[in-house]
DNA sequence: ACATTAACACCAC
DNA sequence: GTGGTGTTAATGT
């Protein structure tokens, strides 16, 4: 998963694709997926620090914290990324909440101790590792891009054009995105209020663009968001 | 002008 | 009933 995802944007492809839309990397195949309802917290603000790394195995996990009474979005995971990882270098934020997503989300739970260990015996994991974290990063500098450069409704319709060409499948000339996210997991992404989400989304669709419901999300005209906004 | 917020009705599960 | 969506009016910048 990992390897396609960052095929698609350029990187190279470290890692050999994991088997099927329910695999994992592969030193964990034998632990066992944890499914999540969306909203499921994972770990909490406040409690010891978790010590386990942990791979999304499907849907969408995102880690928050929250300043006086708001909640803001610090990064979200998608199927085959690694989160919490940052415990390897000691480095806990006990201030973090994680929770599912989407609906059907399902992560394994790997103890640091079991994944130094798979390091050891497997050296492509720290690459791994590292890709993991590179994406995490690209993927906050285009949040921050989007927060420098554009408008509201600009930056849902951006973060439209991201999100559908990482996490969306190609039917034909559409693109489909499911689980969808709700209104709300989206203005928090894309750093405004789901009433404005759920504007734009109707204004694209009364042009045709999109097309959705609870349960998915499809971009029928791809070229056309693109030609909204200012960048990619 | 643009954006956020509150409020309310409606719908799906 | 709860949570998600569609819409509008009030309010702030």
């Amino acid at each position: 998963m990992i390897a396609m995802n960052l095929q698609r944007e350029g990187f190279p492809a470290h890692f050999p694709k994991a088997p099927g839309p329910s695999g994992g990397a592969s030193p964990f195949e034998a632990l066992p997926e944890i499914t999540l309802k969306k909203g499921q917290v994972i770990f909490r603000e406040g409690s010891s620090s978790s010590q386990y790394i942990y791979l999304v195995t499907r849907g969408l996990v995102m880690i928050s914290s929250f300043h006086d009474g708001k909640e803001v979005l610090e990064d979200y995971y998608q199927e085959g990324e690694l989160f919490n990882i940052e415990i390897l270098f000691g480095q806990n934020r006990r201030e973090l909440t994680a929770e599912a997503m989407t609906q059907l989300s399902a992560i394994k739970k790997i103890p640091l101790s079991n994944f130094r260990w798979a390091i050891k015996t497997n050296p492509g994991l720290l690459e791994e590792v590292m890709s993991n974290l590179s994406c995490s990063l690209s993927r906050t500098q285009e949040r921050l891009r989007r927060f420098a450069l554009l408008s509201s409704t600009e930056r849902v319709v951006n973060f439209l054009i991201s999100h559908v060409q990482r996490s969306g499948k190609r039917v034909g000339l559409e693109w489909v995105v499911k689980p969808a996210l709700t209104h709300q997991k989206m203005g928090l992404i894309a750093g405004t209020g789901r009433q404005t989400v759920t504007t734009v989304l109707n204004k694209l669709r009364r042009a045709g663009i999109v097309h959705f419901n609870r349960n998915y999300l499809i971009v029928r005209d791809l070229e056309a968001l693109k030609k909204m906004s200012a960048f990619e």
